[in-house]
DNA sequence: AAGACGTGGAC
DNA sequence: TGTCCACGTCT
């Protein structure tokens, strides 16, 4: 009844998406990767991006990392960029260029965990896994009245179970496809109009009313305060960036030499600190002018950040081994993270 | 196996 | 304003 109400309702009322029209399992890829906790309409133009850019996966595979970064550039959570990188070579290498479309094969792969590799595999080839994603998690607890945590192992296990029990196994792609629609569209996360729900009948939240409390989450996570203090040295033409090759946010792409404080400071505190006189291999640097404080905002840390644009007659280059000097002409050619793309955009 | 990892839109 | 979405995968 479920499963059959749920697939009934995604044909009448499924969008048009781009690689809903598609049984490649590379544009299937690519499709699902960038819309790992992502919405539809900020992945859309990055999958057209995409999609225009490498026509295959060996296109792709021959692209370099920092290519790769950039067309992602203002998507997020980059290391799905780096993996769907590392996945594309061992498609080439390994599967000759034939993206594989078996599940085992798929969840071997770099960046494809079990949501992704049931996608895949039932969208591509028809296989009967089901999908669990966020919005599969929503729908369930609902319907079913399920408090169990979703962020716990129990949970994870007891919700997975339920969906292989409610998969279409005949039609494994249509019921994954529409279970998710339908907890996209019909039971959203916040006031879902349950008066028009074809499942409201049977829906043991809307019975006990606490659908707005359902799913449960046990853990909610530590916003951490980051103080940045970027320094923007120009030369000539030239500007001094910085690659982020570190185990930190934003890993590969690029910013200014950065000195990060445990607090906000002060011009002449800046000027006290060691790390100044050796990044910039000058003495006295005279700071130009001063940013405004940029609140940029990630899932788990709250960074405060300011551009404090440097003077001096000459500099050498950082010897952190992670800066260089980049022609001012060539700016647009490297990837950043959004604060960068702002400030570098205001002035 | 708990924590790390971005961004933007809805309310 | 702050909170949630946002389990998805890797380490």
């Amino acid at each position: 009844m479920f499963t059959e109400t749920v697939q009934i309702w995604y044909n009448k009322y499924k969008r048009d998406l781009p690689w809903r029209h598609s049984s490649d399992p590379y544009i299937i890829w690519l499709s699902e990767i960038i819309l790992q906790q992502t919405r539809v309409d900020q992945g859309l133009p990055y999958f057209y991006r995409f999609t225009e850019q490498f026509g295959n996966i060996t296109e792709f595979a021959s692209a370099s990392e920092d290519e790769i970064l950039k067309l992602w550039q203002g998507l997020g959570y980059y290391s799905r960029a780096r993996n769907m990188h590392t996945t594309a070579k061992t498609v080439v290498e390994k599967f000759k260029g034939r993206f594989p479309s078996a599940y085992s094969d798929l969840l071997g792969l770099k960046g494809i965990g079990q949501y992704t590799a049931a996608a895949i595999s039932s969208f591509a080839a028809g296989e009967a896994h089901a999908v669990v994603d966020g919005n599969v998690y929503r729908l369930l607890s609902r319907y079913f009245g399920i408090e169990t945590p979703i962020d716990s192992t129990i949970g994870k296990k007891q919700f997975t179970e339920l969906a292989y029990e409610l998969l279409d196994s005949q039609n494994p792609g249509l019921y994954n496809q529409a279970v998710m629609e339908f907890g996209a569209r019909q039971c959203k996360p916040v006031s879902p109009d349950c008066s028009i729900c074809p499942l409201a009948q049977n829906c043991i939240a809307l019975k006990n009313n606490n659908v707005a409390s359902l799913p449960v989450k046990a853990k909610k996570v530590k916003i951490k305060e980051r103080f940045f203090n970027y320094l923007v040295m120009r030369s000539g033409a030239n500007i001094c960036l910085n690659k982020r090759v570190q185990k930190d946010i934003w890993q590969n792409l690029h910013d200014f030499p950065m000195i990060e404080t445990p607090s906000r400071i002060l011009a002449d505190e800046l000027n006290k600190l060691p790390e100044l006189a050796r990044l910039t291999g000058v003495k006295n640097v005279k700071v130009a002018t001063v940013s405004e404080e940029f609140k940029h905002i990630l899932s788990h840390q709250l960074i405060f950040a300011r551009f404090w644009v440097l003077e001096s007659e000459k500099y050498i280059l950082p010897t952190d081994g992670t800066s260089f000097w980049a022609n001012e002409m060539d700016i647009q050619s490297y990837a950043f993270p959004k604060l960068v793309d702002i400030y570098l955009k205001k002035y």
